[in-house]
DNA sequence: AATCAAGCAATTATCGATAATTCCTCAATT
DNA sequence: AATTGAGGAATTATCGATAATTGCTTGATT
């Protein structure tokens, strides 16, 4: 498990490490993060950890409750609902500004990503949950679409963004619900929209394309939870 | 100037003041933040001083080089503009979605919040520069106005686009420029759209007040800064 | 003079230990 | 039975020291 650290610092790595394990629902949300257990699994001291869990606090991943330590962000349907209408609206602007920006570069970009996330669609066929692989490339993919949009600031928050929705998307697997839909044949309209560079019709596909893993996910994932709380009274 | 720490833990006391002192222009753009030198100030340990800069840095209100240290963000035409756009964007949505959502308590907490400004623009007729307390009640009516938006991520956006839109105000103190344009009204007119409740007019003179607030600070402070770099070649 | 490398000083990154706080247990009281 | 409060265990927050890294200075080399 000694893993050898690629990163120009410890934390670094160890924030990386840490975001990949939430994000792919390692820990479950709302589990508190123990220093202590970190750093016996990292083999790092204390600090470390803590300084990776305080960054993925600002980024809105994980909570620290003062006094009490580190928990995986908790989920909620308002939530989700919030995340989503945001980033159609965030990453949408950043779509249409690099279709209208972007150079050749951009384009190339669009289509190689695009090439690797449908391999990866192809050979992930019947496969129980969603590949590790399979959600690197489906973020390059996404992350390129926007990122010539000559906004530091929102690429940024996209990515903010779309780490938050991640946690939910994970949370599905590849869940039942999805069958009905095409996956590769919506990421295809989108990489092929972009890059013949048109606007409208790319951004309104990519807000369906968010819309529509929402509303599964909604009715998938968090069907229950409209009474006041689980249980316990 | 034994500070007597308020908060939860020293580390959030000692990022809130870290964070007053950066946006009230202590330490110029881009200069360093050296642990020792910061930790000798505070009277705690690099620890703290540490966890305070990492969460300023994840807020990039700092910068964190590997094996380099901290150093205040650097400012440029281009991230003004760029800040500027975001904020037209995001900060009227916020309004627009609080005048749309907002309840009297809404109503009376932005009504409230201008009364504290206006009356901190009153006094400070003829003085130098920003007052601290103008500061935070410009800050708090702002925040006022889109707080009902219903979005919590959306509200934290805000803050953090508006926390390094302060870093660029406060450099031009009270600009000469400033002279032949009145703030009081503009923020009255601001405070009238939002409590009568109409959202087109509110969030254009929201965009319009930013507009010209940058508009001022790139003839004024950033008015140079067109070549590749100021000097040494 | 310019370049380069070795050594040194300053600074950051990491560690392990201590202090402070919270949370749990359980007995005592009502 | 429910509530309270005092201990004690577990956990976080803070500290000071050590290790690692950077960058500067200086002296040797061309």
């Amino acid at each position: 498990m000694a893993t050898q650290p690629r990163s120009a610092t410890l934390t670094a790595h160890v924030h990386e490490q840490l975001r990949a394990e939430i994000l792919s629902n390692v820990y479950a949300p709302g589990s508190p993060l123990r220093l202590a257990a970190l750093s016996k699994h990292y083999g790092t001291s204390m600090s470390v950890i803590r300084e990776a869990l305080v960054r993925l606090a600002e980024q809105h991943l994980v909570v620290l409750l003062p006094n009490q330590g580190f928990r995986v962000a908790e989920i909620s349907r308002e939530d989700l609902i919030d995340l989503t209408e945001l980033r159609i609206m965030l990453e949408g602007l950043a779509l249409r500004r690099s279709i209208e920006r972007g150079d050749m570069e951009w384009e190339a970009k669009v289509v190689s990503t695009h090439h690797i996330l449908e391999r990866a669609e192809l050979h992930r066929e019947g496969e129980p949950g969603t590949t590790a692989e399979w959600s690197a490339a489906h973020a390059a993919f996404h992350d390129a679409l926007g990122v010539a949009c000559g906004s530091p600031r929102l690429i940024s928050m996209v990515r903010g963004l779309r780490d938050s929705s991640e946690l939910y998307r994970q949370l599905s697997g590849t869940g039942e619900a999805e069958v009905k839909r095409d996956i590769p044949a919506e990421h295809r309209e989108l990489m092929e929209l972009a890059r013949d560079r048109r606007p409208d019709e790319a951004v309104e596909a990519l807000g369906r394309h968010f819309q529509r893993t929402t509303d599964l996910l909604l009715q998938a994932v968090l069907a229950d939870e409209a009474g006041p709380a689980p249980a316990m009274y």
